[in-house]
DNA sequence: ACATGGACTTGTGCTAAAACAA
DNA sequence: TTGTTTTAGCACAAGTCCATGT
């Protein structure tokens, strides 16, 4: 369906994306038949496997018990009610909170994790192997079960950690024993990519054996499994001009090369769904729709909302779409046409066609006078430039770091020449143009709407053309199809090369990839050309530049995060960490044997695993000195990790952009003494793992699963606690109370991946005027109840605090009145309690790269929440290819 | 084995735009 | 309407990991 996407109404739509406001047409009445829709597609489905499964949500919380109530108490409740198979743990995970935790997070402390209790998951998972009606899908259903494994981090992180330990080092050896081997069975496809699909469904069947060796013929199928639905969607048509993608839908990255779109009826089809939808628009000129757009909408057939009905049925949904290219089209197209990207051979796309980048406009001098020792300077243009780019800077925090100084400093001189007036960044005054440049922001701020407008337009008008590539007959958007404007580098933490200037980009500086039929874009500036033009099918990007900052890195132009190319890469890195679950188990049972081994090198790597597994650590690797210095666990340094005995280990480091890792950790007692070892005899700079690196830890994983590497484990447990979460906590009250357990699901993953974000300036003014309207209200209630009082005695109220005479309503009215503040208190309350919780936490970095959005919008399906609520536009897009999965998908 | 180039993913913060409250 | 708060998007920095050459 996507496909037909086409449609110039669409295509209108989308168009202007920026401009118009999607419009996400989901009616209220649509729930309904959402609903039905839904339970038919249950139905319909192999459901019933699940079901007995257990798989439900519901069932599971039955099972525990606490399930329900969870919600509102906070699905802390549930999390921690204590595992049954571990008992060890246990005791802490009730205790408290999360907090309790042994894993604390000092940063903010929310305290992140809860300890989810693996019976319940276990149980469920257990039977689940079962369904198997969806071959392929359902690799998802594999094998989960047995272990604890396949419970998500948070579970065993905090609580879990001492379960960790417990199963692990307790249970570890039988565990490994229990089968899975980590061994890998390569299943032929030694590319990552591929081999997902057959193995899960091998797993599928049995839960135990790890190997999905047999799957290994189809390897492509992957995606298509992925898809359950996916399958029947293609509808390629082969010979039509653009194409847009596929559908919406994106099915199956097959699918994806494929595409045909055709407009036929499917058009039709979409043409409603566009409507109704909302994609985004835009027009373009011709046919060529933006992938991005197409993708997005999944609203299949009715507009009301994809939701679920749209996933219930998939298959008849695809079905439809479909019908316009039969099947053999399919087959004939993917055959004849080009690998899929990522195919085998390495070859993303077969032709490519784009316009370039877009350059900054040239500068602008402004005249304005900056002071030196007092006193008026005369500056060059270039001059000029350099020294409005520090000027603008001077309320930043930049501006106190004596690193940022010097380095700007140094560079300015080289452009102010040796001999200038200005010798000492001390003696000079900015002010001038600071002041000059806020009054500019001011002008700017002033302008009309129409004034905005039209430069919007005439800023749109000249970049539409750089907006687009079309990429094997298919217009998908360009990412960053703007060059990077001069200005001072800015890195993060204590970085050494803060301050420099970033000097302007020319077409000399520029290589093109594009390809070989393809006209060579034009160089926007006159008089002067690219560097290197090339036609290399082996990569995505469409330009590339050397950064000024650092000459041997790359900044690159790739295509937007809605485009089929990324789209499929994102679909097979879930892929791959979805078949981590199969071997999970045998891989934690293997590295709990080796951390007694006699090799260090061993030794270490099976600790170096285990943070990543537990702690989910970045792999860490190493870094040169002319960057921040921040670490991952590869790089961990002595006087990071500190053994509080008997067995806790406190993490303090600054990782990926500078950010602080600060937690405590509950280990197994072989991981404890290990650590100390590690750090015997050498000083608190000394590396932690002294015998590995992340390409040996790599290769070690590799070893145990095909395409395994050490971010795997992030993806892993940051999608598997997702889906377990919501399965055991989501009630079906109703959307609001879903949209809670999600977001809760969502903040647990954030604080396992500690992804943080700085605390808004204003975040305390801010709770405190919360507090003073709670209090107004409270007021207010009690007034209330005060006047309901009279009133049932058949007494006016009193006069309001200010005197005035207030109506004379009767007791049903001011109940009626009193019940709503009460519920205006209530959820004032709640927005303020999470206000608090996440004011630190981010949840957009893991939506957008840790959770795999099919347990997103298969638990949309599942309990009629509209995939609106959960995905934005540009989340709508990214994920189009995850829209039609089915709502039993799981992780 | 290792260093380094190269390509692509992940992350945070800033800011424009949208959504709200007054 | 207007001012304020929240959110979406973007910019671009900073990781990961594979390939390749020595």
């Amino acid at each position: 369906m996507a496909v037909e996407a086409c449609d110039k109404k669409k295509l209108m739509d989308d168009m202007d994306e920026d401009e118009v406001p999607l419009v996400f047409k989901r009616s209220s009445s649509s729930s309904s038949k959402q609903n039905k829709s839904t339970l038919e597609a249950k139905k319909s489905l192999s459901q019933n496997t699940d079901r007995q499964l257990g798989r439900p949500a519901q069932d599971v919380r039955s099972q525990n018990g606490q399930g329900t109530m969870v919600q509102k108490t906070k699905m802390v409740s549930s999390s921690k009610t204590p595992p049954l198979n571990s008992p060890l743990s246990s005791p802490k995970s009730y205790n408290s909170s999360s907090k309790g935790l042994v894993v604390k997070s000092e940063v903010d402390s929310k305290p992140s994790t809860s300890v989810k209790d693996e019976s319940n998951m276990r149980s469920l998972s257990v039977k689940q192997h079962i369904k198997d009606e969806k071959p392929s899908a359902e690799a998802t259903g594999e094998p989960n079960e047995d272990s604890d494994d396949d419970k998500p981090l948070s579970a065993r992180l905090p609580a879990g950690l001492s379960r960790v330990n417990s199963n692990h080092a307790k249970k570890g050896p039988h565990a490994s024993t229990s089968g899975q081997q980590p061994k890998i069975p390569k299943p032929e496809d030694s590319d990552d990519e591929t081999p997902l699909s057959s193995k899960f469904q091998v797993k599928s069947n049995a839960g135990l054996s790890l190997h999905r060796t047999s799957g290994s013929g189809e390897r492509k199928p992957s995606l298509s499994i992925c898809d359950q639905n996916g399958s029947a969607s293609t509808e390629r048509k082969p010979s039509t001009n653009l194409k847009k993608r596929p559908g919406d839908g994106v099915k199956t990255a097959d699918e994806v090369f494929l595409k045909k779109p055709k407009l036929s009826d499917a058009s039709k089809h979409r043409s409603k769904e566009a409507s109704v939808k909302a994609e985004t628009r835009e027009e373009d000129d011709e046919d060529l729709v933006p992938i991005s757009q197409r993708t997005k909408k999944p609203t299949p057939s009715d507009k009301k909302s994809f939701s679920a009905k749209n996933m219930t049925k998939p298959k008849s949904v695809i079905s439809k779409q479909t019908n316009k290219k039969p099947k053999k089209f399919m087959e004939d197209s993917k055959q004849s046409f080009k690998l899929p990207p990522g195919s085998g051979d390495g070859q993303k796309w077969t032709t490519l066609v784009h316009n370039g980048v877009i350059f900054p406009p040239p500068y602008k001098p402004h005249g304005v006078k900056m002071l030196y020792k007092g006193k008026p300077v005369d500056l060059t243009p270039e001059q000029e430039e350099v020294a409005t780019m520090y000027s603008v800077m001077l309320e930043t925090d930049f501006l106190n770091k004596s690193q940022f100084k010097e380095n700007f400093m140094a560079d300015w001189r080289k452009i102010l020449g040796k001999n200038h007036i200005i010798q000492s960044l001390e003696h000079c005054d900015f002010t001038p143009i600071y002041e000059w440049h806020q009054k500019e922001k001011e002008k700017k701020k002033k302008m009309t709407a129409e004034e905005k407008k039209a430069l919007k337009e005439a800023k749109q008008q000249q970049e539409e053309k750089y907006m687009w590539a079309i990429v094997d007959g298919v217009k998908e958007k360009v990412g960053n199809f703007r060059v990077e404007p001069p200005g001072l580098f800015r890195g993060r933490g204590e970085h050494p090369k803060m301050g420099k200037l970033k000097k302007r980009i020319r077409p000399s500086d520029i290589t093109i990839n594009i390809g070989k039929d393809a006209p060579i874009p034009d160089c926007p500036i006159s008089g002067e050309s690219w560097k290197e033009i090339r036609h290399d099918n082996t990569v995505t990007w469409l330009a590339y530049w050397n950064d000024p900052i650092n000459p041997k890195e790359f900044k690159y132009v790739f295509l937007a995060a809605s485009s089929a190319l990324k789209g499929q890469s994102d679909k097979e890195k879930y892929e791959k960490a979805r078949l981590l679950k199969n071997y999970i188990q045998g891989i934690r049972a293997a590295y709990t044997k080796d951390f007694s081994s006699k090799d260090m090198a061993k030794r270490q790597i099976a600790v170096a695993t285990y943070l990543i597994d537990k702690l989910a650590l970045r792999a860490g690797n190493e870094k040169d000195d002319d960057e921040a210095d921040t670490v991952g666990c590869c790089t961990l340094k002595v006087e990071n990790v500190e053994p509080l005995p008997p067995n806790i280990l406190k993490f303090d480091f600054l990782g990926k952009d500078s950010i602080p890792y600060q937690k405590e950790l509950e280990v197994e007692i072989a991981v404890f003494k290990a650590i100390q070892q590690f750090r015997s005899g050498k000083k608190g700079g000394d590396d932690l793992f002294d015998q590995i690196d992340t390409s040996r830890l790599n290769a070690h994983l590799k070893s145990l699963m095909p395409g395994l590497t050490a971010k795997v484990f992030r993806t892993y447990n940051a999608s598997i606690t997702l889906d377990d979460m919501l399965r055991r906590e989501t009630n079906g009250v109703d959307v609001a109370a879903n949209i809670v357990v999600y977001n809760h699901a969502n903040k647990e993953v954030a604080i396992i991946c500690n992804h943080q974000r700085s605390e808004s300036k204003s975040h305390s003014a801010q709770m405190l005027r919360l507090d003073e309207k709670i209090e107004e209200l409270k007021a207010v209630v009690e007034e209330l109840e005060t006047d309901l009082g009279r009133a049932k005695k058949g007494r006016p109220p009193l006069k309001s605090s200010d005197g005035k005479t207030k109506r004379n309503l009767n007791p049903d009215a001011l109940e009626k009145k009193l019940a709503q503040t009460m519920a205006k208190i209530e959820k004032m309350e709640r927005d303020k309690e999470t206000k608090e919780d996440l004011k630190t936490v981010a949840l957009g970095t893991s939506k957008i790269n840790y959770l795999d959005p099919r347990i997103t919008v298969a638990w949309c399906k599942r309990h009629e929440v509209p995939i609106e609520k959960m995905f934005n536009k540009s989340l709508l897009a990214k994920f189009s290819w995850a829209m039609d999965v089915d709502p039993d998908f799981k992780f």
